[in-house]
DNA sequence: AGGATTGAGTTTTTT
DNA sequence: ACTCAATCCT
């Protein structure tokens, strides 16, 4: 058989891994060292050349999306592509084993996912209704500490509390009751799809034993962002005899803060001795001077696995460095330099605007607005998180489960129909005292005389739409059904008529979410859900995977994102904008130690996503939460090796010039300041001038930077009235 | 029920 | 400064 095509693309390192004899490997991948490949092709190799049958293996990612292309590059290697396979995220593979085995995992056959916001929304019910005070217990942070409980392995009952410690007494009795109300409801949190999943397995050794036998090879991709339970899942799975083939880099974990462990990496070391290291440290994506910048500021993290990047393309340029006035200055010379590269026959989709946090990209989108430039902002809202989608998807769930309470209180009075929060109340009451669904108390209310005859006619009304659904869906296509709900829940009337002549109309959505359902009745169901009804496919599917961001159909643009969001993507051109100390690195990774290795490792992945050109801003002053600061240059920009950097601006301003200007100002501004003599300036090269003196209006100061055409006003403060 | 007002928070995001 | 959610008012 000639398999050479699997490995004829491959350097030395990716050939050792790929065609390594079977085993357990932990394969060291630097960032745009092909690991992607090399996972791929080591599949193929496992079942081409060791003649693994493809139903043996497992491949684990974290997102969806990584899922979806290690499928596809699987089809192009293997003539059956990832058929049989179990390819998708944890969440994605642990969530299908529970759907198997409801059973054993002790969960009605209906059970949905609680996404993060219904799971808010349950645990301030439960802190109001435990009548503790809020602002001692606040919800979001219950939520936070039961979600690490759970990524740790530990339900309420393993949780250690000292002698008095009443307030973590407290928060386990929280997290118990949480439990309580989703067991009763049929709900289940991200988290706790990965948990009851492998304590199914510990608990079912039959089961156990199965899959054990089954699944000769898992591989896992991003082996550095797995939490503890992830982790012990894997090595579960895998038992005595399997063959564990992780990729990982250590110095590309940046997701510490929601639970990920880059100790995993040293402790699957230790617990697979017989494990060999290979390390991917030729670079396929960047030139010599970005990758030179990376390994220098990675080099100051201690602890690491140890790797360094090399190329055998050409140093390229330098990379530049511009001391910005302000944030509107630096998007103003970003968005030139981007203008620049387009100029040059590059299109606005090979340039990458990188920043820590969201709120910095309004500076750059209004630069990009005036500049006329198209751009795409990533990250916000997903389709399955709009609130249009959820109430349609509650309806969806309350059909397929009446008992998943947190369905009934959303779609329950959505759109409104008279039932009010006392009814609800009284409802809430009864579940509560009864241990019902509020489904079950409101089948019950109806016999008893706690709620006037308005109220129960109201609720009856609700109940009957859910059975009225649930009773003609029998036949219907999903697209069928899903139009059948927008219809009887009235959804569609409640938001056409609130939504007459928006721009982005949630009609639209709602429309959009019928055809989301036609087009995903035709795609292909693997072989062990084939049993599995077409509508509880669809509620697993939108449970997990949330959709796209931002939809933007078609704009081709310039790309902004947060350095998180970037991870795993390349561009030509990057700007990696915002390196000021207290914004990146984030202040409060400057309080706790240890998070400013993270923080590193942040730079060092927006550092590695450049081909071709790097640039990096900061800005000397910076207007955040409606005060100015004054940053100092991060130090990651001082990690990076001075002959590296061209630096645009000398930072040293020169004081007490006395100059003239008077021509170009804006039509508002011209009156006031024009032929004004200017008693304070600072040049760099001529691209900012601060400038104070008296107007009509008192004395002021002003700033002005010329972006080649006109002068345009920074910012401007009045220092004493007239 | 829906609009107006007050108040708290303000890194990063997937599943 | 600005957003988003909770609460207050009509």
């Amino acid at each position: 058989m000639d398999v050479s095509h699997l490995i004829d693309a491959l350097n030395p390192a990716q050939r050792e891994a790929v065609c390594a004899e079977r085993g357990n490997y932990l394969v060291l991948a630097g960032a745009g060292s092909g690991k992607t490949r090399v996972l791929t092709s080591r599949i193929a190799w496992l079942n081409q050349v060791f003649d693994v049958p493809l139903y043996r293996v497992l491949a684990v990612t974290f997102t969806n999306k990584a899922a979806a292309e290690m499928r596809s590059r699987l089809t192009a290697l293997l003539p059956d592509g990832s058929r049989g396979m179990w390819v998708g995220t944890f969440h994605g593979i642990a969530h299908r084993l529970l759907r198997l085995h409801w059973q054993e995992a002790n969960l009605p056959e209906a059970f949905q996912v609680l996404d993060s916001d219904d799971q808010l929304r349950l645990v301030k019910r439960v802190v109001k209704d435990l009548q503790l005070d809020d602002t001692r217990f606040p919800p979001k942070q219950l939520v936070w500490w039961i979600n690490n409980h759970k990524d740790a392995g530990r339900r309420p009952s393993s949780i250690q509390v000292a002698m008095g410690d009443q307030f973590t007494r407290v928060q386990v009795q929280v997290y118990e009751e949480y439990e309580i109300r989703c067991q009763r409801s049929g709900l289940v949190d991200f988290a706790e799809i990965l948990l009851r999943a492998h304590e199914t397995l510990l608990k079912q050794p039959a089961l156990l034993g199965h899959y054990q036998q089954r699944f000769s090879e898992i591989l896992v991709d991003e082996f550095q962002d797995t939490n503890n339970v992830q982790f012990a899942f894997i090595r579960l799975l895998a038992g005595e005899h399997g063959c564990v083939f992780v990729v990982g880099d250590d110095d590309q974990s940046i997701y510490g803060w929601r639970g990920a462990q880059v100790e995993n990496m040293q402790k699957f070391l230790r617990d697979y001795p017989n494990t060999q290291t290979i390390r991917l440290e030729q670079n396929y994506r960047s030139t010599g001077n970005i990758l030179a910048a990376a390994n220098a500021v990675i080099a100051h993290n201690p602890e690491r696995l140890g790797k360094k990047l090399w190329t055998e393309d050409s140093d390229g340029s330098l990379i530049d460095l511009y001391t910005a006035f302000n944030e509107v200055d630096e998007a103003r010379y970003v968005i030139g330099k981007i203008q620049a590269a387009i100029q040059n026959g590059n299109s606005p989709s090979d340039c990458a605007v990188l920043y820590r946090n969201n709120a910095q990209s309004r500076a750059i989108e209004e630069q990009l607005l005036s500049a006329a430039l198209p751009y795409r902002v990533y990250g916000g809202q997903r389709f399955f998180e709009r609130m249009e989608i959820r109430d349609a998807m509650a309806y969806l769930r309350l059909v397929s489960n009446r008992n998943d309470d947190a369905a009934f209180e959303r779609a329950v009075n959505t759109p409104t129909r008279g039932i009010g929060d006392k009814t609800l109340d009284e409802l809430r009451r009864l579940a509560r005292d009864s241990a019902l669904s509020l489904w079950q108390a409101a089948e019950m209310i109806q016999s008893q005389d706690c709620l006037s005859a308005r109220a129960k006619n109201a609720l009856n009304g609700f109940l009957a739409i859910i059975r009225h659904i649930d009773a003609h869906r029998e036949g219907m296509e999903l697209y069928e059904l899903f139009d059948f709900i927008l219809i009887q829940s009235q959804l569609r009337a409640h938001y056409t008529k609130e939504s007459k002549g928006e721009l982005d109309s949630r009609v639209d959505n709602l429309d959009e979410w019928v055809s989301v359902a036609s087009r995903f009745a035709r795609r292909i169901v693997p072989d062990e859900e084939q049993d599995a009804s077409e509508l509880s496919l669809f509620l697993a599917y939108a449970a997990l995977e949330a959709g796209e961001g931002q939809v933007q159909e078609g704009v081709e643009g310039v790309q902004l994102m947060t350095l998180h969001s970037a991870k795993g993507l390349e561009f030509p051109f990057v700007f990696l904008v915002g390196l000021e100390e207290g914004l990146f690195p984030s202040a409060r990774s400057l309080d706790e130690s240890n998070r400013l290795e993270e923080e590193r490792r942040l730079a060092y992945v927006g550092i590695t996503r450049a081909r071709e050109k790097l640039t990096i801003t900061y800005a000397e002053s910076r207007r955040m939460h409606g005060t100015e600061l004054y940053g100092t240059p991060s130090r990651f920009i001082r990690e990076i090796p001075e002959k590296l950097i061209h630096t645009i601006r000398a930072k040293t301003p020169s004081y007490g010039n006395s100059n003239r200007f008077n021509s170009g100002l804006s039509e508002n501004t011209s009156a006031f300041y024009m032929g004004q003599t200017v008693s304070h300036a600072t040049f760099g090269e001529g691209v900012i001038i601060q400038f104070e003196g008296s107007g009509a209006h008192g004395r002021v100061q002003v700033n002005f930077a010329c972006d080649g055409y006109k002068w345009l006003v920074l910012a401007y403060a009045k220092l004493q009235a007239a």
